[in-house]
DNA sequence: CACACTGTTCACATTATATTGAATTTTCCC
DNA sequence: GGGAAAATTCAATATAATGTGAACAGTGTG
């Protein structure tokens, strides 16, 4: 019986996928982002089937760690989906394929953190400086502190439009 | 003539102050900026008066080259102005207060290049893509492409309105 | 034109971030 | 439960970004 290997078969990737993997590891830097984020998300988007961890290490080149917690990063973005096929133990992975949901997920972990910390730290500020109103320079701190408030709360809420701005 | 040396006072940083140059630093952390941008720009956003080159070396107790390279980008980003004193020769710096200015220059500077340089090779790749219309994968390479060069064109159309969207 | 003052540059040091791979944990198949 | 496959963790390492400061260049002044 011919031996039926295809599926372990070491593809190479071709010229073209190198270069549009080059793309999204550009938009992972544009992003402040690992490079691995960008090379794994486009190997799947490359891909018409599933891919397992394996292999990613193997197409990709890279360790089994970066691929863990770069897969791992995607997920929670909401940047690639799993899969289960039965009578396979492994995760199997896919891309997503509705930029806007990339982009709500990435805005909620990369963006939504500082801006809530933010706000801590200007609130506690606030209250801290409404109780020094004798201090040298209050008018003028109090309207810096004013204009910043308002910078973040604008950005604030605008935040959550951004990604509703993406065609569906 | 008497010598005139208030000017170079020492002024330490009061709390208030340091908190909030430290959200400054914060958010130069959230865009993937050096903190010294978030420094250098909060103590301007932070004083009443313009500010010389030597000023923020000493209240920041930054290096001068730090200080130097943090300037010039923040004023390529629009974030700072100059200003000459007569019978000064240093150059004077305060902190560009429209928001609008100042996301606007940021886009610019570090948004717009990669969208650029993405635009490039995507278009690279398209003609060289419909050059093999034989190969192994077309269709499939074909599909994807597409949908990246949406996405792209999308990004790149919504990008300008961005800062519009902030208040005046 | 010599000097002092201002700001820039850049090789190097420092710090932060990403990647690796071996050890560990989890899972589930027998 | 024993054991092997799969995935995760994390200390060590490699890489990249940022900061430093001494040397340099430019500019106005006496």
């Amino acid at each position: 019986m011919p031996s039926r290997v295809e599926e372990t078969s070491v593809q190479k990737l071709g010229p073209f996928e190198e270069e549009i993997i080059g793309i999204f590891v550009q938009i992972a830097q544009m992003l402040s982002l690992p490079r691995s984020l960008g090379e794994i998300y486009g190997m799947l988007f490359l891909s018409k089937e599933s891919l397992t961890l394996d292999d990613l290490v193997q197409r990709l080149q890279i360790s089994k760690g970066s691929a863990s917690q770069g897969l791992r990063q995607l997920k929670t973005i909401g940047a690639v989906r799993t899969h289960y096929k039965t009578g396979d133990r492994r995760e199997h992975f896919t891309a997503e394929m509705e930029l806007r949901k990339i982009a709500a997920g990435f805005l909620k972990e990369h963006v939504e953190p500082h801006i809530q910390n933010t706000q801590l730290r200007l609130d506690a500020l606030s209250v801290e400086l409404n109780n020094s109103p004798t201090m040298p320079a209050f008018e003028f701190l109090r309207d810096r502190m004013d204009r910043l408030e308002g910078w973040h709360r604008h950005g604030r809420d605008i935040l959550p439009l951004m990604s509703t701005f993406l065609k569906p």
